[in-house]
DNA sequence: TATTGTTATACTCTATAACTATA
DNA sequence: TATAGTTATAGAGTATAACAATA
């Protein structure tokens, strides 16, 4: 089962990784695009997200916006911080990259059934969100439209 | 589909990144010794097991061998190449972090019956399989001991 | 000539520590 | 004092191009 995961993991990554590259991107930059298309985090809440230090994520985000695919707003309320919103071009290039991935993925659950397909799905969910309770974060609250969970207590 | 396997796929990185970070090593290194545990391939049969350009590889070689991780030998057929081996330190040190890893993989597939461990076990190996066929590695045949590969017509 | 591996170089990604400007 | 973000710095990881040794 470990050897099967790190497997499909590494597949996975190098799909997203080849498909990244071929619009001028790394996995982190698509990541970033990807997480921004329904948010506009501050830079403190995308370091949480990525499970990076604020200080990456300011390097992160300075490439990204020297390349116009995301911008800093300044926030009203706490002059300290800032939002980090995707640009016009920013989603337009997420949404090539997304198409592409989506058509790779396709080919690798080709020999899957479409049973099989609907099952996988769920299972990654489970486990994603396990993951995501293991470090204390609820993955759930932050999704886009609908998707509300079960309210949960509190984190810890 | 796509979007479960992706937040999946992050979810297994982290894990992974977070034990190896543990073990003072990165994903990439951890991977290296993970191969080298039952082969002894030479810089550019690692450059295509990880898709990664030779020179990249001399580079995380390199490293590991500053810490004593793995050893080049002189090939003797080729005397242009060499073989990249692991050191009884190296193995040690990956059969540690595979431990940790198992455990924390055993925390996120928790929530799932033992049936659907099986499945999603067979699922996963169907889709490394299908990535590899797709970028027309055989995978199989680079599996353990002695895994000599049939000789074959021809790769492209 | 072609291939194996290394070197030189440049860039991205990352963390730690120190700093600034707010709060 | 504490927090949000940046800067300075250092190192890993990666690719491209040029190179030496060998085939």
């Amino acid at each position: 089962m470990v050897d099967a995961l790190a497997q499909l993991t590494f597949a996975i990554q190098g799909v997203l990784g080849r498909i990244a590259a071929a619009h001028d991107l790394s996995i982190i930059q698509a990541r970033l695009l990807g997480i921004l298309r329904d948010r506009r985090p501050t830079i403190n809440g995308l370091a949480e997200f990525l499970q990076l230090d604020k200080s990456s994520v300011t390097g992160l985000v300075d490439r990204a916006q020297d390349r116009g695919l995301v911008k800093r707003t300044a926030s009203t309320l706490d002059r300290r911080s800032v939002q980090v919103s995707i640009t016009a071009s920013g989603r337009e290039l997420i949404d090539r990259v997304t198409v592409a991935f989506e058509a790779e993925i396709e080919v690798l659950v080709a020999d899957l059934s479409p049973a099989q397909r609907t099952r996988l799905s769920a299972m990654a969910s489970t486990m994603a969100i396990a993951d995501a309770r293991s470090r204390g974060v609820d993955i759930a609250a932050a999704r886009p439209a609908s998707a509300n969970r079960v309210p949960r207590a509190g984190h810890h």
